[in-house]
DNA sequence: AATCACATATATCAAATCGATATATAAGCT
DNA sequence: AGCTTATATATCGATTTGATATATGTGATT
């Protein structure tokens, strides 16, 4: 998804800085499906402003930068719901975690063991913090997407916890001694 | 994972055109969890190139353009190796299904049954492309990989089959007839 | 026989995006 | 006094995508 369509979805929950916008992307319903940084958010929400499809007040607090404070408008709306119909992008899931399991066998000993266990972890951690989502006051959408993360989240960690011996075995029994040299160019 | 060592990487399996790498990453062993055009494929073989890390020798056939053979050399192996104990960058789910999803009160009646009608069907044909890859004469590797992605695609087919009613009905019940007028700036 | 789609192969480029950095200020902790 | 964290905006180099261009061969369709 866009940054530009991301904030216009964000934007009909709730007016919101660009501040806010990146902070729902670390910790809203979707933190866990997207990615959007400053240097993409801000130069969208310019854009979007000079189209029309949202607006900008600035708010000057005392001793603290000035807000600028989004809404989107009614041509931001129908614009927002259109591009939901429109065909949408493949999911992905990306994981450098996966690409070094390919190459376990150069790792050396051990390595790959922690690798799993830091893995396992850090979805324990992930699946707890989906699960928080749903007690909140939420719509079925976040419901819906929290429920998604968690049952993915539940069967990587059960994958793991029964198939990382044959990884790391697998791992410790090969070539992992020293490359052998076949010289090249 | 960038690039270079994506690149570094198939080449520690078998020497190959940037043609081929690009053909792994769609058809081979890590193919639902990475991405890479030829637009950042090729320049990386460039440098890989300059650096010493990858070697590449010219292969003309008669009437094809000509077919450029990576090989990585002894330092490249030691590259990749080093870079394969650097921390990880975290795995992500994107996912513009479920951002639509958080959305599916704004959508027409029906869509977002037909939405995830597409998405259970396009889940079962990627598992299904996933154990196929675990037929072959595969590494351990490459086999865990492969059941990693089939055990997390098959829970989530449960999940949507199980819950998509609930958020169905969600968007059917509500605002979905006309945008609020509000008026904007 | 002509056309179309697909596969082999390399290469470039605008546009989008990330990740890091800079600029201010206040609060809270050590 | 100094450090980290939080609020807030903004810019910029580097990476990467996605589209396009250039050639040619094969097999299927019309």
């Amino acid at each position: 998804m866009d940054i530009r369509t991301l904030c216009l979805g964000v934007l009909t929950l709730k007016d919101s800085t660009g501040y806010e916008i990146k902070k729902m992307c670390e910790e809203g319903a979707l933190c866990h499906f997207l990615d959007a940084s400053f240097g993409s958010i801000y130069p969208a929400l310019s854009r979007l402003t000079e189209e029309g499809l949202v607006s900008c007040r600035e708010e000057s607090q005392p001793k603290r930068p000035a807000k600028k404070i989004y809404s989107i408008t009614q041509r931001g709306r129908e614009e927002f719901r259109e591009s939901l119909t429109k065909p949408l992008l493949e999911d992905k899931y990306r994981s450098d975690f996966l690409f070094v399991s390919l190459f376990a066998d150069l790792l050396p000993p051990g390595h790959m063991h922690e690798l799993i266990d830091n893995q396992i972890t850090w979805m324990k951690q992930q699946a707890e913090h989906m699960a928080e989502g749903i007690s909140d006051s939420n719509s079925a959408g976040a419901q819906f997407v929290s429920g998604f993360g968690q049952a993915s989240t539940k069967a990587i960690i059960q994958y793991l916890e029964k198939h990382r011996q044959s990884l790391e075995t697998a791992a410790t029994k090969t070539k992992n001694v020293k490359t052998p040299v076949k010289e090249d160019a």
